[in-house]
DNA sequence: GATGTTGTAGTCAAAGTGACTATAACAGGT
DNA sequence: ACCTGTTATAGTCACTTTGACTACAACATC
């Protein structure tokens, strides 16, 4: 810290929050209201208050924003976008923030927002027509946010906090399948998830009833392990 | 963004600034001159200007702290801090940064800062005593960082930056015995390294006089690839 | 030219992966 | 009850990569 001089910034948190839904990779928008981006959609987020540091605030708006009082899932900061023309009303900084559980609920729409609603993350970004126009710089924040999500199947078990408790080994496929957009090889899948100690502890709870028919799995619970070495590779 | 009070902050860069000094990774900090923290040391840094992002702050300071024009290294976001009380004067956030560069001079003191000097990271981190004290929170930021290089070093080429071109095996095999505490296995490393497609990229230039004797090793140079794949394991 | 030091080139068992095939357990219809 | 489709589970096998070695090559210095 070199001068005594310090501009004043407004400091913001933006969320990217993930969930699976009909098998695929969900995020949360909300529609703006106002200007600027009217009518654009946008990551959900909000100003952090004097008292509470930027985590805090990402959990305060995940609560407000999806109407969760005890949100299920994991959260945790992603990075930090500033640069000077993000906002064209003021110098704001945002700290972008990463956050996924299993299916939620359909969102409440805030205060400002005109409307909240789930997207599915590739017709978000990779959709050359009718995807949304994001506003600010949100579409880059998106962009990373899945990024950092698919790499972080690779070689954490992260994709447990995607289901609810208990779940199956099929449910748990699923969501790398959405998230990478292609199956890993079922059998391979099996032994990487089953060999690695602490990453699901089964249940003695026997199957469940499906609706499609087929042979019900066995219920897991996650283990206590949090990193997958070496790690599950997608080709 | 919900309501439309934004408290004012002060937005700040603060710099782990890496380099192999004597087979060990080394770390650049400032004494502080004034209080808070006065005479305790602290990673160099600065607050943001109106026109320019986070980023082009960081390289700014860069310049400024270490004194070279054209800083030959790399420079990354690492993550931001923002406890409301981090800093006792007034409400400071800050975007830390991890930079690593091969060998860089001996520091210009800056302006406000009494000394700067090069330190041991470990002696700084895990010494139990005559270890400095490290202001605000950057014993946290600066363990983050050193965690963030140490694991950057197993999944891409991040090593390369640390020596200057042209560089032998053994020198880069020195960096990851440095960062890692521990010897990587000459053979294995080797393997790896060649092994792995754009990593280093072989100098026709033979090998060059050693001062200690042995047989010279060939030079390399910095190839095109960015990771590395399947990574390579600290054991 | 001997000696110590350092770089380079192999070897080999063990482990993990990718691509499979076979079998078990269920739902639903006939 | 029995067949049939569907889904879960178990196991095989060639191939690749790793970890821990040993042997050899090339230099400086004495």
């Amino acid at each position: 810290m070199s001068t005594h001089e310090h501009p004043p910034f407004a400091v913001a948190v933006d969320l990217a929050i993930f969930t699976i839904r009909d098998g695929a990779l969900a995020v949360l928008l909300v529609e703006r209201g106002e200007e600027p981006f009217a009518g654009s959609w946008a990551l959900p987020g909000g100003f952090v208050e004097p008292d509470e540091d930027a985590e805090q605030a990402a959990w305060r708006e995940l609560r407000e924003e999806t109407g969760v009082e005890r949100f299920p899932g994991h959260l945790e900061q992603l990075r930090t976008y500033s640069a000077p023309d993000r906002d064209p009303r003021m110098r704001v900084v945002s700290v972008a923030h990463v956050a996924l559980a299993p299916d939620l609920p359909e969102p409440q729409a805030g205060t400002d927002a005109a409307d909240a609603r789930w997207w599915v993350v590739d017709d978000v970004l990779d959709a050359e027509v009718d995807g949304p126009v994001l506003a600010f710089d949100h579409r880059q924040i998106l962009l990373d946010a899945r990024e950092r999500v698919r790499a972080k199947l690779e070689y954490t078990t992260l994709a447990t906090e995607f289901v609810s408790e208990p779940f199956t080994l099929p449910e748990l496929r699923r969501v790398y399948t959405a998230v990478w957009g292609t199956p890993p090889d079922l059998g391979n899948f099996r032994r990487k998830v089953l060999g690695t100690d602490g990453f699901v502890v089964p249940t003695d709870a026997r199957g469940e009833a499906t609706e499609a028919g087929g042979r019900p799995a066995l219920l897991y619970r996650r283990g206590p392990a949090r990193t997958v070495q070496p790690p599950m590779v997608r080709s």
